[in-house]
DNA sequence: ATCCCGAGGG
DNA sequence: CCCTCTGGAT
């Protein structure tokens, strides 16, 4: 397992590597947030803006996506994938925010995940992002990235590896470094192939030593 | 543990 | 062809 000091250099290491590391999600307020996570659920957010851009031109309330057919809604989001589910959720949400939280979205954990669709993953995402509310949103580069470097253990679980993150890490930094290990995890530390080669967190990655051992670094 | 589920990359 | 993508509900 990495060490406070390992892991402290590792974040240093990604200040350098991506200083403006930020969500690629687009949005103008949190209700479009919500919905853009409840989208991106294995996706990429390159799809999720792609349908997003005509979406949030053609729904601006909860009252907007409850005004069309499901089957309309469906239609206008198919290009991601579990489009059923996600349309669904969109307007059993909406239905839910007109009911209890006066169209708004609330900005707190407990309620957001009462909203069909919103787990604790997606809650985190509009806590950090839309209210500035200090939460580690665990995704799969959050829990492949630091369970490769051996800040986390494999067998861990998403609320062990949230728990772990934000106890290893100032408070402050945790929306930077959440972004910053999405950036680390989609565009260099990849699931399918791991850039060891060129990583400059290379020195301090216990799978990286691993891959080097077995040969598959080649530095 | 399993299902949902299309786009994009290798 | 296979794997992955800022998961959630059952």
């Amino acid at each position: 397992m990495l060490t406070i000091k390992q892991w402290l250099l590792c974040l240093d290491e990604m200040d350098r590597m991506f200083p403006d590391a930020h969500c690629e999600l687009v949005h103008d307020n949190p209700f479009e947030l919500t919905i853009a996570t409840l989208l991106s659920a294995q996706c990429t957010d390159v799809l999720v803006n792609k349908v997003t851009k005509n979406l949030f031109q053609k729904y601006k309330t909860p009252e907007d996506y409850l005004a069309v057919p499901l089957e309309e809604l469906e239609n206008d989001i198919r290009s991601i994938g579990l489009f059923r589910g996600k349309a669904k959720n969109i307007q059993k949400l909406s239905q839910r925010l007109l009911d209890v939280y006066g169209g708004e979205v609330p900005a707190n954990r407990e309620d957001l995940v009462t909203l069909p669709g919103v787990g604790r993953k997606t809650a985190n995402v509009v806590l950090s992002v839309a209210f500035g509310v200090p939460a580690m949103a665990v995704d799969t580069h959050v829990e492949r990235v630091t369970k490769r470097l051996g800040l986390c253990r494999w067998k861990d679980n998403v609320l062990q590896v949230e728990e772990t993150v934000m106890k290893k890490t100032p408070i402050e930094k945790w929306s930077k470094t959440h972004h910053q290990l999405i950036f680390f995890g989609r565009y260099h530390c990849k699931a399918q192939k791991p850039g060891c080669n060129e990583c400059p967190l290379f020195d301090l990655c216990r799978e990286g030593q691993k891959r080097m051992k077995k040969g598959l670094v080649t530095r």
